[in-house]
Order: structure tokens, then C-alpha cells, then sequence
DNA sequence: AATAGTGGTAACCAAAAAGTAACTAATGGC
DNA sequence: GCCATTAGTTACTTTTTGGTTACCACTATT
């Protein structure tokens, strides 16, 4: 094997938005934090099917990204409250054309609930 | 856990959309055939990190959801040709802006070229 | 007769990601 | 004294993903 790397700068820049965007959650939690700051339990349960462990996981690699502001109130019961960077919010207008895309590309799709299955994955109905 | 879906079309197509390109190599292979159609062996060599089982894989799920054209020609040895469809292409843009926005958004990153770590996962340089 | 070349597949294994359930701290209300 | 509340954490298990190696078909070349 010869070359270890991707040797193409548009290829690579494209490689780390996946990095940080690219999975399941990630785009759902910014989406939802595009309305203003929201707590982590009104998180969890906008996606209700996502553990509080892996919520809590994917907030923080949001935070350290620079896409997710988290500020921590010092009461009782505890109150932690997320928002968007800057840098967060300028990805939000891709988001849309992601979202955008889905609608046109896959017309047979009904968009209005993701149902989430067993094994987590989401699954969208076929419209009828 | 009382709903067991998400409850918003634009989360909802959103999330369909990342099922479909949202991982570590689809939205390379996309790219790498925005230009034209290409071999297998070629895109293997332009990924030089993505195993044979793991890229035939993933060519097969982008078949599936219609984002790309297998052709395969009957010659010894074999050729198959692989290349975007109508839909693929309405993704390019997209693509294009969620590159852009990683040069806009991490400034500091050398987006050179990508290099491959141990574990597979793509990382890239610090501008110096 | 052996080898190269292409686009895979199969069996097997390792690593990463994700799910589950129980637990915590600190206070207010009953 | 007991329960509820919130935003997590911990330990453990399961699922998913990815990697490795060997192998195949079929022909041309050496």
C-alpha cells in the first residue's frame, strides 16, 4: 500500500466536516438548538430514543468542536442550558439543503415523523 | 419513554439524509466521482486507506439508495464502472458547502491532504 | 506451467459505538 | 424521613463497523 492520505484538499476538508458532523445525532442536536439555547433533559426528550449517555457524549464532542456553548447554572436541581457558536450557526443553511435534498431526492418519503426502530436506527415511512 | 420517534419533518429528512451519506466514506466516494465515472480499482487507490470489503460495501448501500450507477462490462479482467445518478448530483453543492465551511470554520487546519491514523480514523494537519 | 490483472466474496477477528440499569449530589416539599 | 428533580457518571453487555487474509473466475502473457 502505497500512499497513506488523501491527497485532494476539497476531499479532505469534506473528510473533517464528516468527522464532526457525520453521524447520526449530531445534525438532529443542532438543528433542534437552532430555535435558541435548550436544556439537556428538553434535548433528550426532543430525541427520545437517544441514551443519556450518548447524548451526553455527542454534547461534548459538539463542545469541543467549537459548534456547542454550555453554560452550567449553579442550582439545585442542577440546570445546564446548550446553544450554537458562531461557527455552529454557519453551518445550519447546509443543514437545510441536506434536509432540502432528502425531500426532493426521495419523494416517495413521508418526512413528518422519524420513527426509530428497535436497533435505534431511525426509519421513515413510505408515503401511501 | 413516552414517544418513540422524532416529531419534525425537517429534523426527520435531515436524519434521512445522514443515514445515507453520513459516515466516514461515502461523501468522499461522492466527491471523487463529481468528475466522472470511475473503476473500483481507481477509487480503491484514491482511498488508500478504505479496505476492498469495506468499499464494495459501501458502494453497494449508495447503489441501493440510488445515489450511484454500477456498470459492469463483460471483459476479462472484469471492468465496472461506477457514477453518479440524477440524485447524487443534487448533492453536490452541498457537499461543496459543507467543505467550504470546514475551511471557513477551522482556520488553523492544513487541509493538504488528510492523513490516516492507526485506527483508520481520517485526521488532519495543523497549519504551521 | 506459472503469473498478472480485476472486482469482488467468505471466514474470522478486533475495535468502536451504543444500549441498560443503577447510582450520585444537593435541595425543596410533604 | 422519604421522595422528586436534573444532569450527568459508572460498569457492564450487545451491536455495529471495520480490518485481514485467503480465495475465486477467466484470459493473456511469458
Amino acid at each position: 500500500m502505497a500512499r497513506k492520505y488523501i491527497d485532494n484538499p476539497n476531499a479532505c476538508s469534506l473528510v473533517h466536516t464528516m468527522n464532526i458532523i457525520g453521524n447520526k445525532w449530531k445534525p438532529i442536536i443542532l438543528y433542534l438548538l437552532s430555535n435558541g439555547s435548550m436544556r439537556f433533559g428538553m434535548l433528550n426528550a426532543l430525541i427520545p430514543t437517544i441514551s443519556k449517555k450518548v447524548l451526553t457524549n455527542q454534547l461534548k464532542e459538539l463542545e469541543n468542536d467549537g459548534l456547542l456553548l454550555r453554560q452550567s447554572f449553579a442550582e439545585i436541581p442542577p440546570r445546564v442550558e446548550y446553544s450554537l457558536t458562531e461557527k455552529a450557526v454557519g453551518l445550519l443553511p447546509v443543514l437545510r439543503m441536506l434536509s432540502d435534498w432528502a425531500n426532493e431526492a426521495y419523494p416517495e418519503m413521508d418526512f413528518e415523523q422519524c420513527r426509530i426502530i428497535e436497533n435505534g436506527k431511525a426509519s421513515v415511512q413510505q408515503r401511501v
